[in-house]
DNA sequence: TTGTTAATGCAACTTGGTTGCAATAGACAT
DNA sequence: ATGTCTATTGCAACCAAGTTGCATTAACAA
């Protein structure tokens, strides 16, 4: 799974890295999106955050991870390439789940072509609520 | 329309200042949602930029403003109680059309609050691509 | 007009993120 | 194994959005 994209990596002529290892590694076993400042914590090497920035970069120029966007001013990221999903974000314990919708929106994204004249390239459907544990946590 | 909003501030005990006013008229002739910096650089008497952030806050609370997040690292705002609407954003020119959809998104709402056992207090969609005018621009 | 205190300006601070540059370390050839 | 090349790193200084403490100002009621 990593082996295929450090793979990709290497055979786009660039370097394996610890750092890169070990954030492709770390992104591969996450269950949710990562802030550059949660990754951070939770890599060993424990790099400077120009590194981190840095490389969140690259392994988005190389289609590795995308920006998802699920509180102001914090930049999450997650795997690229995963089933098309959306996100169930807490606003108690700011946990996230990922639900897969069916393809009204694409649907929808069609209408807005034709009826306003907007060429939609992505969209971004963020769903605010209580997960089931906050909901009884009083 | 802004008269009704002044009235509300006021009888909530709060003062009715310039930047107030100010503030609350640029956001009730304002046809897209505006960033606090954008604000600022469109009232006469350009307040101090805390003045503009407590002043948005202050807004908020009173249920006037609602946050937007159009894009990572700048929150914009608008009027609330609106017609329930979405954004289009212009990947281009950073143009912001509103869309009302639907109540599918209510649909699916009850869906995952069934489903996940999420109860959604809120959602945000934003469609991101290329308005009419860029599409054409080349 | 005056007193009370909400609201403001200011300056210093916080935080997420960026940048220039010298030092380090992958990958490849020897 | 060793050296060379240069991608990548660390560091320190920086930037921009947003926040905070405090003294000053100005709504508004009396």
């Amino acid at each position: 799974m990593q082996e295929e994209l450090f793979q990709r990596v290497q055979q786009a002529g660039f370097r394996l890295t610890r750092a890169r290892k070990e954030i492709v590694a770390t992104f591969t076993e996450a269950t949710r999106p990562l802030s550059a400042i949660e990754l951070r914590l939770m890599l060993s090497s424990m790099p400077n955050k120009s590194t981190i920035y840095r490389e969140l970069l690259f392994l988005m120029q190389q289609g590795i991870v995308v920006e998802v966007q699920l509180r102001p001013d914090i930049t999450h990221y997650e795997l690229a390439g995963q089933v098309h999903h959306h996100h169930l974000v807490c606003n108690r314990c700011d946990g996230v789940e990922d639900v897969v919708l069916g393809d009204d929106l694409h649907q929808l994204e069609a209408q807005i072509a034709i009826g306003k004249r907007f060429k939609v390239e992505r969209h971004s459907l963020e769903f605010y609520g209580l997960c089931g544990k906050c909901q009884t946590a009083g």
